[in-house]
DNA sequence: AATCTGACTGTTG
DNA sequence: CCAACAGCCAGAT
């Protein structure tokens, strides 16, 4: 293990936005803002999308994760699914926004 | 190391 | 409400 770097060549960042996304509770949202920040860098929101695009509901519930405003945001064009799979948790939506988003988004009481 | 990509965000019209 | 534009950022090639 002298180099211990053979693999895991994935950015801290990337690694950080995973955690925090598989931390957010069913029945609640999280803005890509909100998990950038979270992760370290709250103006990378525009990266986040990007991981979540290469990671897959099985590793986490990027369902959960919303753009700005309320807004449901993409999903790899199915947009419906993520719709859908919000609903069934509880969460509010109305067309392609979450409603009382206030309420809805996820609160963590801690930080990493 | 440079360039392109895009599940973002805020502003302007 | 929607379209266009610009700013910002990490990952992939």
């Amino acid at each position: 293990m002298s180099k211990g770097k053979t693999t895991g060549t994935d950015g801290r960042f990337k690694r950080r936005v995973l955690l925090v996304v598989r931390r957010i509770p069913p029945g609640r949202v999280a803005t890509y803002g909100d998990v950038a920040a979270l992760a370290g860098r709250p103006r990378a929101a525009r990266a986040v999308g990007n991981i979540m695009r290469g990671c897959s509901l099985d590793d986490v519930p990027c369902h959960r994760v919303i753009a700005a405003a309320g807004r449901l945001g993409g999903y790899g064009g199915c947009e419906a699914l993520k719709r859908s799979l919000l609903v069934a948790e509880g969460v509010p939506v109305t067309g392609s926004r979450v409603r009382d988003l206030d309420r809805i988004l996820w609160r963590p009481t801690r930080r990493l």
